[in-house]
DNA sequence: CCGACAGCCAAAGGCC
DNA sequence: GGCCTTTGGCTGTCGG
């Protein structure tokens, strides 16, 4: 043992139950998801469309930060502070 | 205010609030195994052959689990301990 | 000749070379926008942060599109015309 | 207004637009293309397949090109017609 | 040549 | 249980 064989194969397996551990945790955050849209529902709300609506707040967001990241790359193209 | 219409609509705001919070936790776990991904890579680690491993392992947990929960159905049946 | 394997492979033969013909013109319309970048850059506007621009219209068009989609989704919801 | 920021602008505008208008079109590329491969798969082809064979031919084409261009490079360092 | 990005496909999860 | 939308991974493309 301790050969360079040995030592990748450790390292691979450490990262591998790293990503796994990762992956536990964000299907937990999954799951917690999934239980707010049941209690919303539960108290009238409709899943789908509260589904839209966080979509495409998402998207806008999204859209706002590149407007002002290219905002900034027009400052810095026209050397301004 | 504080009418019907609006009590729902602070409502929704919140559920939705709670969603973003735990919608951008999940990006981040996201985030975190990208990161691990791209270490193992400047290792000399391959992340295609590495997303395979973990994926097998999820089924073969899968199977397992699976296997776990017939035993169980058929210790309850049989009235065991 | 003649037989049913025979007019199977012509019919895929033929669904081949439309596709080939297409992906021809879908490579035309391709060397014609790079074309377009390299003129604007020969009169000094950066293409990456052209590409950005359309990349964003794209975007923001998209998400325009989405905001009228739930705009009508909540009228259904609430029966207006 | 006809300064040089504006007709900067101006032409600007017209590239984007001019790149607007042939992504729209490669984009009516790209649909057809879609849709003769539904047409294929309706008539009992697999379209999975049929993708495998365009991206062959398409390479093989390369292949060939870069022989032809090599050779052409031959001639023409030989001083041959 | 590599690294980033979009398009495409297959699989999973939610809804009816 | 089927439909269908969404997500994740793979491939091909483009620019540096």
């Amino acid at each position: 043992m301790s050969d360079g064989q040995t030592v990748a194969a450790d390292q691979l397996r450490l990262f591998i139950e790293r990503i796994e551990r990762l992956e536990e945790e964000k299907k937990g955050m999954s799951d917690d998801i999934k239980d707010v849209y049941l209690e919303a529902k539960s108290q009238g709300f409709d899943a789908k469309t509260m589904r839209k609506i966080v979509s495409l707040r998402k998207k806008e967001k999204h859209v706002r930060d590149e407007e002002d990241a290219l905002l900034e790359t027009y400052r810095n193209a026209l050397g301004l502070v």
